[in-house]
DNA sequence: CTAGACATTGAGTGACCACTCAAATTACGA
DNA sequence: TCGTAATTTGAGTGGTCACTCAATGTCTAG
């Protein structure tokens, strides 16, 4: 059981946690930064949390659930509504976007349970993208509609890391002119 | 002046630079894992090097060149030869290309220096696809091919970050069929 | 109101970080 | 072979890291 108390110094912290992450990377969100951004000690936080890197597993796991929309949904998606999706999630949750990168690159380094969490999330949109472009493009064969979906999502990713170094970087309209060169979305 | 001692240290203080931010990231890469890699002590590094981040710096500009073929090279590309010479970096100097990604993204957070050298390059690099697009549609308006330029690059940077995560990833017949749809090259 | 569970305080722990330096050793032109 | 400059040695510096803990304060059910 926690006290009202406790479950607002654990949202801080979470809240803190997230911006850190968004704004200097995996490696500059220390406990020290974390406590001052969530207004609470060294040892409330070890009161809430087990370690500094449960706070961030927290925070990854919200950021990745947040990637795909309407979860727990198993029907046919329009390619174009996985995109806008997509693209609603990097421009109106960017600081979860900007935890999404961050995990994709320097966490899938050493640690083993980021790493296998991120390559599964991608198994699993790639699938989902290759659904809706068999949907799209029933002619096509099931490989190439996969290999053509597992283009655009890496795609999407790589303009994703642009945008977060350069938010000038259209990321909208070179993500909806990719989806129509490559699969004609 | 140097000795042939001194060239030799900095040679191999480079080379485990380098391994290490492609082993281990830029997070990873400390004085002592340098010094352990390169078979000298920290004293040796700083009489060589004035920082950790010079060391760091070097390799960084290393790879950035890199990235580009025939470097000091002004006339026109086709588009299928820059493909390919991307390609062959990333696949024959696996090391610098983790380097380049690496610093794509968790070093160009806070850091100026590497930011802006990252944001430069990209720049360059548009602007040679954008030519090479040209080149091959001139029928295409100049905004246009550059578009899809920016569009190409990001996404190469895109499928080479999935690519150091999961070297399965098949880079080159991703990169290739990207190439095919959106420019036709 | 009170008891006991929960939360906060903040100094302290040992480990590791980048980096220094004086003394000893090695290289090499003259 | 000698003088001096380059290099190596390795213990040591101050700082920051993630994390701990006993004492004190706060909450809330009954």
């Amino acid at each position: 059981m926690r006290y009202r108390r406790g479950i607002e110094a654990r949202e801080r912290i979470l809240n803190a946690t997230r911006s850190l992450i968004a704004d200097v990377g995996l490696e500059g969100t220390t406990i020290k930064a974390i406590c001052s951004r969530a207004e609470v000690l060294p040892g409330s936080f070890y009161n809430l949390f087990d370690s500094k890197e449960q706070a961030i597993l927290t925070v990854v796991r919200e950021a990745i659930d947040a990637v795909d929309p309407d979860p727990g949904h198993t029907g046919p998606d329009e390619l174009t509504d996985l995109i806008d999706a997509y693209l609603r999630f990097v421009t109106e949750q960017e600081d979860l976007a900007r935890v999404y990168i961050a995990i994709a690159v320097s966490g899938g380094r050493n640690r083993t349970e980021l790493k296998n969490r991120v390559l599964r999330h991608h198994e699993k949109r790639v699938e989902r993208f290759a659904a809706a472009v068999s949907r799209l493009r029933p002619e096509m064969e099931a490989d190439e509609a996969r290999q053509r979906a597992e283009t655009l999502v890496t795609s999407l990713n790589g303009m994703t890391l642009h945008y977060v170094l350069d938010t000038d970087f259209d990321l909208a309209v070179h993500a909806r002119s990719l989806a129509a060169e490559t699969v004609g979305a």
